[in-house]
Formats: structure tokens, sequence, C-alpha cells
RNA sequence: GCCGUAGUGGCGGAAUGGCAGACGCAAAGGACUUAAAAUCCUUCGGGGGCAACUCCGUACCGGUUCGAGUCCGGUCUUCGGCACCA
């Protein structure tokens, strides 16, 4: 008779064997193959785990499991990203130190990823706001800035006039403050950059050494956003410097037959340049401080009404015809992207078709195939050219071909590649984060501070708000600013910002291979023993910034050889949302949030874990259903119960022999192609089909437990131990199939009569057509329906169907 | 607008071109119980038929095939991402 299964001890027991055994620390140079399996670390936020960390966390639990399983030196660590705005407002409002606040939320963290039985490796934590590792977030900084990738630039920033800070973008989304409501506007202001445009080309070249699901390969392909041009000088008339050239970048050269003005972009350094020139400087003026209360938001609206103004008293001249052409500012146009400066072609640019139907300018068809009159003919696919002279009949193809090879040979233009990647604005006014290494010296300059008095430590502080100014809360305490020049000694001040969330979480998973190294980031030979991470898990929204982010500090440190390998990530799987009940995006203000902490302690780590598991498609959007809930808990429960029916043979009986071969194949594969669910309901299936029997051998359970451990691993080590194995299955070997003993002797075969099923059959897994007619004309129903048919056509495919056509 | 993803019962979802709806939830009926819960058994896409059975059915229109949820062409819709990107 076996025991009551009381979860709540079980667990717990179970927890504190593992922890006691050290089942789930990764060894230093083991002789074993290694696998690092990584999942995104959490942000502590107050509120706690989420079950969206649950999915995101428990596919790569099952695998680090099964990979204990078959042999493998397993790194599968856990940290925290801990510095952050929401920390701060809270410390903010009730006073309390982020310090603190992190540690609390960290603990509260740790208990509850305990309680479900994740196997991390709890001695490799890693803490972003610890000073032993932000340590080394500033030295990469400081290498970036050694090597030019890091610089200051003056920019634009979102500012919010009634409070008085700089926001954050995810502050100020919709173009308003996120705490007050008003509307955002634009200051200027010195910002860091990092410089990852010089890295497009590798980190696009990169992806194709690496196995990330196709969508996310995509999605980054499009963030980094390439694209191949000419850029062209247009000369300009009555400029203030002679023979000055406005130099513009097109994908579209084989229209430049088209071009009838150009616009530029309202801050372009042109309009100073030539303000003596230009007759109407009031009008461009107004237009210049209009578009900078424009927020980022504002501006970049598509579908909203063009504006601009004529500069007047200067003029272009096309290069190809040298027809004069007016030159325009416009917001459409922006400084970032090119050359901030366009040549509009109206027939052929819907942007440019509606900035002259607004202004009247004239519209010239170049590439013949559309009707202008109406709208912009923009398709590059058919089509030829006409209007332009000896580009006239080729098609677009062509025309941009032989316009170019023109266009070099004259010396007008360049061919050249641009990005939609912008880099990276990387300070924040913030006091909870990595303080950026920097001092300006009066007479030195901007300088790195030296990497031997790294960390630059985050000093303590009682108000966390920004300076009136804007400022990081930093800029306030004098101890701090005032520094000495580490170069000549003198008086100097220190840089106040501090770095953005994304710093801390670029390099992490480099961290976890050597956490306690006070010399390097890490060892480069544990890096190289362990590195790169073998299979990476972590949601869709972080395959923009923080991936590409991560890919970038690796891909630099790789370069100057600190760390041996170019691509972090060998393989990149993204799970999908959990969503309300309602199947709704979960969210404090709807109030439809699940927490796990009530559900733990109703059901199990076990029950949630495979629950979670089983809900649906791992890699698309799924709604929460506590009732669904019930059908983990019944299944776990019948297979307890399958103690009352288990015979003593430690083998696997005739009967159910193919069936778990078959499972121990479905099991496995499926979990490797994060097939969860579809691997849960197998076990389900063989389970009812040994209740259908009523009874199981040892050997038979023994095998289904072990498929089952990774899962819920507490109830089945628990299951091992009552049927009188010594031998934890944390420490046991995956069971194997024998690829001889997955089909049956004989199969149930469909019939089908001109297509269309009309019975089955039983028949030798490997009969031939001619024992398959037989078979079929001994049912009676069968026979009877091909009774006096003539036979035109017979389809067999063997395990597969047959058909007769008649 | 561009790029990507997906449309299958009341619900979550299964199906290398080969028995559509596995598995689970919910629901209904039954057994056990004084009763309820738990558990166990049965039914469960739609129409028709007393029944054996039969017809229809995977967003929509068409095509390929002995055979299409799956492949091809087109349309509509959902959900993501990017976006005045020149």
């Amino acid at each position: 008779m076996k025991p009551e299964y009381d979860f709540q001890a079980t667990e717990q027991k179970w927890q504190a064997v593992w922890d006691k055994e050290q089942v789930n620390a990764a060894v230093d140079f083991d002789k074993k193959p290694k696998f690092y399996g990584l999942i995104e670390f959490p942000y502590p936020s107050g509120s706690g785990l989420h079950v969206g960390h649950l999915r995101a966390f428990t596919s790569i639990e099952i695998v680090a499991r099964k990979r204990r399983l078959e042999g493998y030196n397993v790194l599968f660590p856990i940290g925290f990203d801990a510095f952050g705005l929401p920390t701060e407002n809270f410390a903010m409002q009730t006073g309390k130190h982020p310090r603190l606040v992190t540690d609390d939320n960290i603990a509260t963290f740790t208990r509850q990823l305990k309680a479900f039985g994740y196997s991390f490796d709890y001695s490799r934590v890693v803490d972003t706001t610890d000073k032993g590792y932000y340590k080394w977030t500033q030295w990469i900084f400081v290498r970036l800035f050694k090597k030019g990738l890091a610089y200051k630039s003056r920019t634009y920033v979102n500012y919010c006039e009634k409070c008085k800070v700089i926001l954050a973008n995810e502050e100020s989304q919709g173009g308003v403050c996120d705490r007050c409501g008003s509307t955002v506007v634009q200051k200027e202001k010195d910002v860091w950059f990092l410089k990852i445009r010089d890295y497009a080309e590798k980190l696009l070249d990169g992806l194709n050494d690496v196995d990330f699901l196709p969508r996310i390969k995509t999605e980054q392909i499009n963030w980094i956003g390439k694209s191949e041009g000419t850029e062209i000088d247009f000369s300009v008339r009555h400029s203030v410097k002679k023979d000055a050239k406005l130099k513009i970048f097109t994908t579209r050269a084989d229209t430049l037959f088209g071009v009838t003005f150009m616009v530029i972009a309202p801050e372009h350094p042109f309009i100073a340049e030539n303000a003596s020139v230009i007759q109407n400087m009031d009008e461009i003026e107004a237009y210049r401080t209009e578009t900078k209360k424009k927020n980022e938001f504002e501006r970049t609206r598509v579908n909203k009404d063009k504006t601009g103004v004529r500069i007047k008293g200067v003029a272009a001249v096309n290069p190809v015809n040298n027809k004069e052409i007016p030159i325009f500012i416009a917001d459409y146009v922006t400084l970032d992207y090119g050359t901030g400066a366009v040549m509009a072609v109206p027939a052929h640019d819907t942007r440019d078709y509606e900035f002259a139907k607004i202004y009247n300018l004239p519209i010239v068809e170049v590439i013949a195939g559309g009707d202008i009159a109406t709208c912009a003919y923009t398709d590059i696919a058919g089509g030829t050219l006409v209007n332009s002279e000896f580009l006239n009949g080729l098609s677009v193809k062509d025309a941009a071909a032989k316009i170019r090879d023109w266009l070099v040979g004259k010396k007008l233009g360049t061919r050249k590649i641009n990005y939609n990647m912008k880099d990276w604005a990387f300070n924040r006014q913030r006091y909870w984060g990595e303080p950026i290494p920097i001092v300006y010296c009066p007479t030195c300059g901007t300088l790195p501070v030296p990497e031997n008095e790294l960390p630059l430590v985050l000093p303590p502080l009682d108000n966390y708000r920004q300076t009136e100014s804007g400022e990081s809360p930093l800029a306030n305490i004098a101890d701090f600013v005032n520094c000495k020049c580490p170069k000549c000694g003198g008086a100097a001040k220190r840089e106040t910002d501090t770095m953005p969330q994304w710093a801390g979480s670029s390099w992490y998973f480099l961290r976890y291979i050597d956490p306690h190294n006070a010399q390097a980031l890490a060892d480069p030979k544990k890096l190289d023993y362990f590195g790169p991470v073998d299979w990476y898990n972590g949601g869709m929204e972080h395959v923009t910034r923080h991936l590409i982010y991560s890919r970038f500090w690796n891909r630099f440190l790789y370069d100057i050889g600190v760390v041996p390998f170019a691509e972090p990530y060998k393989k990149r799987t993204a799970q999908g949302l959990v969503l309300g009940e309602n199947g709704i995006k979960m969210s404090k203000s709807l109030g439809n949030v699940v927490s796990p902490d009530s559900l733990i302690k109703e059901v199990g780590a076990d029950v949630l874990r495979l629950y979670i598991m089983f809900m649906g498609d791992y890699e698309s959007p799924v709604p929460w259903s506590n009732s669904s809930i019930n059908g983990c808990k019944r299944f776990l429960d019948r297979i307890y119960n399958l103690l009352d029916v288990v015979t003593t043979d430690e083998g696997y009986s005739k009967k159910h022999e193919v069936l778990l071969n078959r499972l121990i194949k479905k099991v496995s594969e499926d979990v490797e192609s994060l097939k969860f669910n579809t691997a849960i309901a197998a076990m389900m299936t063989f389970l009812n089909e040994i209740n259908t029997d009523g009874s199981i051998t040892k050997g038979e359970l023994k095998a289904l437990i072990l498929l089952l451990y990774p899962f819920v691993p507490h109830i089945a080590e628990e299951i091992n131990t009552l049927l009188g194995y010594k031998t934890m299955l944390a420490k046991s070997a995956y069971p194997k199939y024998d690829p001889n003993k997955l089909e049956a002797d004989e199969i149930e075969l469909p019939v089908q009569i001109n297509g269309k099923l009309k019975g089955t059959i039983t028949v030798a897994l490997t009969a031939d057509l001619a024992a398959v007619k037989e078979a079929v004309m001994k049912n009676p129903t069968l026979a009877e329906l091909l009774h006096g048919q003539t036979i035109k056509k017979e389809i067999y495919v063997q395990k597969k169907i047959v058909n007769f056509i008649v």
C-alpha cells in the first residue's frame, strides 16, 4: 500500500536532497560534454515571479534536466538584471534605498524559483547591481571608449517641462509623460552613444552561423535595416561658399530625371551656413522652432499632412540635366538617416508626391506603367524608363545599374550602404544604474577612469530626483562629481549620468561562466570550455534590443581578444505570451494577472510546471485557464496510483513494448523541438492505455517516470523511491528506445474507394497488395461495396492507406 | 505602408500529402454516497435516419492530386515587429 501523496512535503524534501547532493552544479573543465542552457534573467520587480517567467524558464529547465540524464555537464544559471526604473521609482516613493529594495526583491524571487524546483546552479548567481559585477560592465565601456566606439554627441531627448525630468523612451510612450501625463517636448542634450552601426555588417553576417528561429533572424535583419544605394552631390547656386554641394542618399538613382525639387531636414547645417543668403530666414526659423517642439512621436507619425518651407535665395542643380530645382526644409526628412537630405521624385515616391501636391510642384513621370495623375507609381518590378534621355526604354533594374555606373564614372556619386539601426544612446539621468566611468578635465579633455580604479562605485544618496535642469541625481553629490584628472592630476569633474538598463544584460551570460573572478570578466579557459551558450530561450520582445546589443558586445569582446567566440548564442528560441483568462494580455490595471505563489500552495510545483508546458503550443500566445490545471493534477494523481497496479517485472511486457519505445522516441524528440504539449499528451495517452489494461511492469513504470522527470521531478523521484530504487533519478540515465521495436506486427489500414474512406482492415505491417486485397474481400461491408465493380486503379501505400478507383 | 505569423468543435489545441478533431478542459447522463466533493463509466463538430448507415465540415474563392487542414494562385481577417528609412 502506498502512502498518501503530500506534494508540499515531498517537493520540499527533494529540493533539499538535490541541493545537498549538488546535482545541479556545473563543474569547471569536466570531462563530460558540456551543455550551456540559458534563460533571460529576470528583472526582480516588487510583484515577484510572474506566470510568464514560468513559461520562459520551464522549457530550458526541462532540457537541462534531460541533458544531465543524457550525460552532459550542464551549466544552467540564474541571475538578476536589477538596475532599473521601477526600483528607483519605488525608492523615491518610500524613501527606502534601492539597494535594500533590490535585495528584498531578489530574496523573494529566489524563494519562488526554488519552490518551483528549478535546477539552477545557485552558486553562480549574478546580480548586475553588485559592484563586483558592474566593475566589468564599466570596464567594457572603457574598452569601447578607447576603441572609439563610445562617443558623445548633441542630440534631442524627451523632456517633461512639468516634472523637469528627462524621460527614457519607455517613459514617454505616445509622446506623453508617464507620471504627469503632459506632453513631452524635445530638449537638446549631450548624449553618449555606442557605435553599434559600425558593427551592423558583422551582426548581419553572424546570423549565418547561428540557429535562431527564422522569425527571430528576420526581425533582427529588419531592425538593422540595411539598404544599398548611391550618394549623389547636387551643386547649389547662390550659396555662401562657392561650389557648395548638398549630398543626398537614394536607393532609386534610376529616377534621377524625375527629380523636381530637393528636401533637407530642418536641423541640416546647410541652413546655418547659408543664413546670410537665405531670403526668408524668419520663416525658416519659425518652422525650425515648431519642429523642435514636436516630440518624436508626433513627428514620425505617418499619414499626417506634409509641411515644409521653401528656402528662398538658393537653388540646387540636378546633375543629370543641369536643371535648377527649389530646395525645401520639411520635417519628413530627418538628420539621422542617410545625409539628412533627399532628392524628391514626386512621380515615384509617395511622400514626395504628397508634398508636391500640397506645394504645387511639378511631377515628372520617368517610369511608365502607373497613373501619376492619381498617385505615385512605386512598383519597381514592372515599368520602363521614359523622359530620361539615355535611360529611356530600359527596365528599372537595368536603368539603376547604368545610372549608377554613369554617376560613379563622372565622380558625381558613390555607392553607399545605409542602416536604419541607430547608434545606441547609452546614458540616463538616473541614480540606479552603473555610473559611466568618464572624467572631464579642463586641460586634458574627456578621459576614461583608469581600469585599476574600477569599479566606480555608486555613492549613497538621499534624494533620487533629477536636478531642476534634468541632470542625474549624482550631480548633487560634490564628493562624487569633483575628482582629480587621471592624467595631469588637476581638478576635474566626473560624468554624472548612468548607463541604461540594457548595459548589464549585454554580457551576463559570460559572467555565469566565471562569476567570482576578480581579475577578469571571466577566465578565457573557462570561456573556452563552457561557451558559447548552446541554447538560449526568451521573449520575442527582446529579439531586437537585448539580443542585438548583447551580440554586439560579445562581438566587440571577441574582436579585442577577451572572448574566444564571435557569436554568443548557438541557438535561440522564444516562448509565446501567457495571456489572461479573458484572452487579453495580463496587466495589473486589467486585474487579470495570475500569481504563481497562491497556485503553488494549492496544487504544487509539479502540477504547475506540467500545466504551463501543456497549456498550448509553446511558441504561440495562450490564455491562462485555471480549470485546465485540473487535468494536469488528475494526470499526476493517476501516475502516482500506478503504484497500486505495478508488477515486479523489471522488463517491458510484450504488450507495452512497442508503445513504450514509441513513447520514449516521441517525448525525447518533442522536447528538442519545443513540442512540450504533444510530449505530455503522448504520456497521457500511454497512461490511458495502461489503465485500460490494468497493470504496468516495474520496468515500464521506471522508464515512464524517467521521461516525466524533467517535467515533474519531485513526484518522479518519489515514485522512484517507493519502487525501491536506491539511485535517485537525478543521477540516473535517460531511457533509450530500440529502433527495431517501434512498430507493431499488425496494423489497422484505412481503405478508401474513389478517395472516400469506407472502412479499415487489419493486416500485417509489411503486407503486399495481394494480401491487402484478400483482407478487403474478407470484410463483408467492403467486399459488398466492391462487388461487381471494375477496379481501374489501386493505390497502396504501405503502413498508410489503400485506395481503389472503380 | 512594409516584413513576419496564424485562421481547425463551446474552450486550449493534435494531425512526415493518407482514418480531421489526438490529448486536455468545460458540459451532459450514469455508478458510488444519506448528501456533496473526489473517483470511475458513457456521450460530446453539424445535418438526416428506428437502424445498419449516410451527407456536409479545417476563414473564403479557385487549382494540382487517386487523395488537400497540409501543396499552388488569389481574397479576407487576427496577432506581432518595423515605419515619413529617402
